[in-house]
DNA sequence: GGGGCACCTGCAATCGATTGCAATGAAGTG
DNA sequence: CACTTCATTGCAATCGATTGCAGGTGCCCC
């Protein structure tokens, strides 16, 4: 498929407003340099020939792309949607565009690294937090500050911009919600640890469960991967336990969802049998039965914000120091977690 | 920001190999015009490197910029993040970036020409039926085949590829499976219409009722936009209704979805009062409850096949007429389809 | 009136790759 | 041996924008 080849460039545009192309250019990135009468006749050229700039001669003599890229953990994830979405309108609005990409099945680093030097983006935004940040460093050579901002949620590395939410506290509120309502054998589903760092949700429960003075027992402790496939299997686990906790926090809501669907298979009801809590607050988890309580995580402003904050990096309004920008989580109270009764106390 | 400057560039690595950039080039692009000794050379002085090219530079010249744009309506959305997942992997492994936007906003006629003029972009992959394809043609010229790929569920200017499901075939079979479980008296919760063409699965939901010789009532069409909101409001409608259907059919999972939740709320029971079958098998269907009959969308194969063809038109496998793949819907029975009862029919 | 200055604009180099054309050399043919 | 042919490689123009430098103009002030 062949491009047609009478796009206006600002050759076109010059000569027809009779000025040469730099005063187009100037007119076009710094206008107050130009003779208001000049810059009025440019303007009309520029729209008589409905010119648009050549971002790829742009890109290669400014050696910037505007262009970031985005890397999720798979896409195809309820969660990341509307971050993404978020991104995509914040860049859009700064003039900016956005790629995205999921392989992880090769080595990040070599592709990522890739990115940059093709001079394909300026930087990064990273939703993935189980790329190995250690090797990140290496992408953007011995720059100190790279233009890069993770936001998943684990702690990532404090070399690292970040924008994330306060999970491991939230962990803690969720775990608090449950014993105000009366629960004390209380389990937990968790995802995986990621980067080698603790699993914060996970921390945060354990601490919650230690302030409490309420015990943490092991097989109450069910591996997951925060999918729902991981959360049905934690559910037929749950099920199958001699000794059974009145409530369970879930690591995410499709965990949650997962695992509400399995113990119903297995003849156990929620929130009569056991409360659960997710986190997230995904779009399903109002209309989910019983309606989900849960943290909610603020996913347009996760992707906004960190978007908006490697925009601003990339456009040196100058950072000295890594930032870290932390969200709040907010308890949503539904139907899927109640007060504990004698039956469930079994 | 800015960038380091070390970037290896061809002539690096033509000045290693001690041959001119054009041998580099061409090692690169055509290596069986080197003579294999020269173009070990050269690789392995790519490999010493760590040459990437220059994406800007080969943009500019090629006036090519090996780079897809994806259009989605809000990614946010659990149906299109899979089939999002599915275009970057497989643009990903043709070596092409992908672009993703969702201005619905703007007037798409003028982004989307500035997204080709401004040689950001080769192609246009358009999974937003709201886009007026009338205006699309005018974007690459009067080339009567654009680089451009439909793939929504309703069907688009024949003038346009797209690859599709055989959403008209697959309403009918829905009705014909309510039809099966002995139901009758069936309504419809139906998205809007898009592009002026009338709205497909209502069309074959009218077909299906035609050919059973069932009778449609206006009042048991709900209206509704394909989100779970509208799937509440429809109902709450439902509930409201002095005659009821027994069976609904949902014009997609999310609408269905919000639907149980709200009858739920008024009292009412899935599958005992109610049938109800949805549309696209999106990933929380099997774990909702009660677990969702309805007709899955190959949303990988949409997502694959759509990319796929999209590059196939921009390298020149030879395309005379436009391309029309339709993919087929397969019908998924879960628990919110049960035959009719007694009590059903109330 | 001349020197200085500020402002506006144009010239031309530059970013890094691709490719038509030409040069080179080797091989083949009469 | 001379001439053609072909394979291999290099030269240099080119894609379209940006920007340092310098030229030109007008204005002010002494």
């Amino acid at each position: 498929m062949k491009r047609q080849n009478n796009i206006p460039t600002i050759q076109d545009v010059a000569q027809r407003a009779q000025v040469s192309a730099a005063t187009v250019s100037r007119v076009l990135s710094t206008p107050e340099r130009v003779l208001p009468a000049t810059r009025q006749r440019v303007a009309d050229a520029v729209k008589a020939t409905g010119f648009t700039i050549n971002v790829a001669a742009r890109s290669l003599r400014m050696q910037r792309a505007r262009t970031i890229l985005v890397v999720v953990p798979g896409i195809g994830n309820a969660y990341y949607s509307t971050i993404l979405d978020a991104v995509v309108n914040e860049a859009t609005r700064r003039g900016y565009g956005v790629l995205v990409n999921s392989r992880l099945d090769d080595d990040p680093a070599t592709w990522l690294a890739d990115y940059f030097h093709s001079n394909r983006t300026d930087g990064l935004l990273i939703f993935d937090g189980f790329l190995d940040t250690r090797r990140l460093h290496s992408i953007a050579g011995d720059d100190p500050l790279l233009p890069l901002v993770a936001a998943y949620d684990e702690l990532p590395d404090p070399q690292l911009n970040s924008v994330l939410t306060d999970n491991l506290q939230a962990a803690e509120r969720a775990v608090a919600h449950l014993v105000s309502l009366g629960h004390r054998r209380i389990g937990h589903i968790c995802g995986q640890s990621r980067n080698a760092s603790p699993n914060e949700r996970l921390v945060g429960f354990r601490k919650a469960m230690f302030d409490h003075r309420l015990e943490v027992r092991p097989e109450w402790i069910l591996p997951g991967e925060y999918t729902m496939r991981s959360g049905v299997a934690a559910g037929h686990a749950f099920a199958a336990l001699a000794d059974r906790p009145t409530a369970v926090f879930a690591g995410n809501d499709e965990m949650a969802i997962g695992f509400l669907s399995a113990i119903r298979q297995n003849g156990l009801d929620c929130p009569r049998d056991v409360s659960v809590i997710g986190f997230d607050d995904i779009d399903v988890a109002q209309n989910y039965f019983p309606a989900l309580t849960t943290m909610r995580q603020p996913r347009e402003a996760i992707g906004r914000i960190a978007a908006e904050t490697l925009i601003n990096i990339l456009e040196d309004r100058v950072v000295k120091a890594p930032i870290h920008v932390v969200l709040t989580s907010e308890l949503i109270v539904r139907d899927s977690t109640a007060p504990l009764t004698r039956s469930a106390v079994g």
